[in-house]
DNA sequence: ATAGGGTTAG
């Protein structure tokens, strides 16, 4: 009986009517019983199934069991019942590296991402009581992907290479994508070339490492070396290579690998695939074929993919489409006040300031909050915040001093402000008179400040940035002879000569 | 014999 439970790992289905029977039977499951039967309730995603299952667990007396406990935290941090998950973890008498690391990946299942850094220095140093392995290696490196921590990365591979635990896989293939998703696709390359056995992972990582970094060329010329290496592509390497055309404008490349995923290789696109070329086609400017790409989707569009139309519509301030992108959004109930900033941009962007001034009027009715610009940057492990006319920073006077000397030397070598994207969000209303600075320029400028010459200027920033502080990146990084690397809501830019990695806004 | 896990649109 106990043996047809380990085969239900593949068979959640039939592990589960096993242990139906069982109880029919009138058989009393056994720990490991239970740990199998709740690993199933999450693949099936029976959640009352599972909670009846806890429920018996604790009734049968199983509340010293660290290990089955652990597999019911896992279910509960599953399916996003993290109060419940903290509380079988707070309730366990031992708690070992397992049970640690389930914690840590139910943090950056809710969004608690920074905390499971703070779990992992309490494992280092000693304070948990268990010491971090390959899997809390493997799951601190994803929480250092999302916040963009290099330092903090650069740290667990120390950890990960003073461990012995270099050689692994699946440790190389999420340190490429920690070093891409930290603006370092350098490093991420690096770590790519020197392992000696690449899997579809380990190339699909690369690949949209290239792509985000606007490497479209390279994300394509890896592409091609991965089949001539015989390693078959899936779902994601088409991502990859369909977010490398998209953000280098390489619309015929895009629609042939958009082709031969289906024809070629059997794979039949997904919302990702024409989000891509959705993207593609509208920074481009083919604004009809985008929207008809999205109506011939054999699925719905969701709000995501409005907003990748409407991003479009604002480039190319086309305003009838981006009008309907809109009513698309309403009717799905998802306008947020993003959408709406996206919409004043589109028209200003047309010079339309009835309108502008209508929808601002509306949206300051219905009380939508914008979410304000921030900036970060890291200067000797210290993270740097900033918002739009920040006046908060400690140094905040020698900061406006070099903003107003960096727009003196820049205007010097041709550098003209634009107005219409100082609508970036309701911190720089009416400010369209004077220029005002939003935070990605503060950051910037702290950098030139704060950092000897020659050395590269790391931002991040929550939100997409406008076309004005990208043409002041530009100027700055040729004027200053910086490489600039800024992290926005969706790619980085790397900012060199007074030229940029992406052309978004060609 | 049992637990935790890599890549992924904008």
């Amino acid at each position: 009986m106990i043996r047809a439970y380990s085969l239900s790992e593949t068979f959640s289905e039939e592990g589960f009517n096993l242990y139906r029977e069982m109880r029919r039977k009138g058989i009393t499951p056994d720990p490991l019983s239970f740990s199998f039967v709740t690993k199933c309730c999450v693949k099936r995603s029976s959640v009352l199934e599972g909670l009846q299952v806890h429920a018996r667990v604790l009734r049968d007396g199983h509340r010293s069991d660290s290990r089955l406990l652990t597999t019911v935290m896992d279910f509960y941090s599953s399916f996003k019942r993290f109060d419940d998950a903290c509380k079988v973890f707070d309730e366990m008498s031992h708690r070992d590296t397992v049970a640690w690391n389930v914690l840590i990946s139910c943090y950056i299942r809710n969004g608690r991402t920074g905390d499971a850094l703070v779990v992992f220095d309490m494992m280092e140093s000693g304070h948990s009581g268990s010491q971090p392995d390959d899997v809390t290696c493997l799951l601190v490196l994803q929480a250092c992907t999302n916040l963009g921590a290099l330092e903090f990365g650069e740290r667990v591979r120390r950890y990960i290479q003073e461990h012995g635990y270099g050689h692994l896989r699946n440790l190389c293939n999420a340190l490429i994508a920690m070093y891409s998703r930290c603006g370092c696709v350098g490093k991420a390359y690096q770590m790519f070339k020197g392992m000696p056995n690449r899997d579809v992972v380990s190339w699909t990582a690369m690949i949209s490492g290239l792509a985000i970094h606007g490497h479209g060329s390279e994300a394509i010329d890896a592409f091609r070396e991965m089949l001539r290496m015989g390693v078959a592509p899936d779902e994601q390497t088409f991502t990859g290579v369909l977010s490398a055309c998209s953000h280098s404008g390489l619309v015929d490349e895009g629609w042939t690998f958009f082709d031969h995923m289906t024809t070629e290789f059997g794979i039949m696109p997904n919302i990702h695939h024409y989000g891509c070329m959705v993207d593609l086609l509208g920074r481009v400017g083919l604004l009809d074929q985008a929207y008809q790409l999205i109506l011939s989707m054999s699925f719905s569009p969701d709000p995501t993919m409005w907003r990748t139309l409407l991003g479009a519509c604002r480039i190319h301030g086309h305003v009838a489409l981006g009008e309907r992108v809109i009513e698309h959004l309403i009717e799905l109930k998802a306008q947020e006040a993003g959408d709406y900033v996206l919409l004043l941009n589109i028209y200003s962007s047309v010079g339309n300031w009835e309108k502008v001034i209508e929808v601002r009027k509306w949206m300051k009715e219905k009380g939508i909050q914008t979410t304000p610009g921030c900036s970060t940057m890291e200067v000797k492990g210290e993270v740097h915040e900033f918002v739009v006319d920040d006046l908060s920073h400690p140094r905040k006077k020698e900061i406006y001093e070099m903003l107003d000397e960096i727009g003196k030397q820049l205007k010097i070598a041709g550098y003209v402000a634009e107005v219409t994207s100082e609508l970036h969000n309701s911190g720089a209303e009416e400010k369209a008179n004077r220029l005002s600075y939003h935070s990605e320029k503060l950051a910037m400028a702290f950098g030139i400040l704060a950092t000897p010459p020659g050395t590269t200027i790391r931002v991040a920033k929550n939100l997409r940035t406008c076309v004005d502080c990208h043409n002041f990146a530009k100027m700055l990084s040729g004027v200053y002879n910086r490489e600039i690397i800024v992290r926005d809501r969706n790619r980085f830019h790397c900012f060199r000569e007074g030229q940029c990695s992406c052309n978004d806004y060609w």
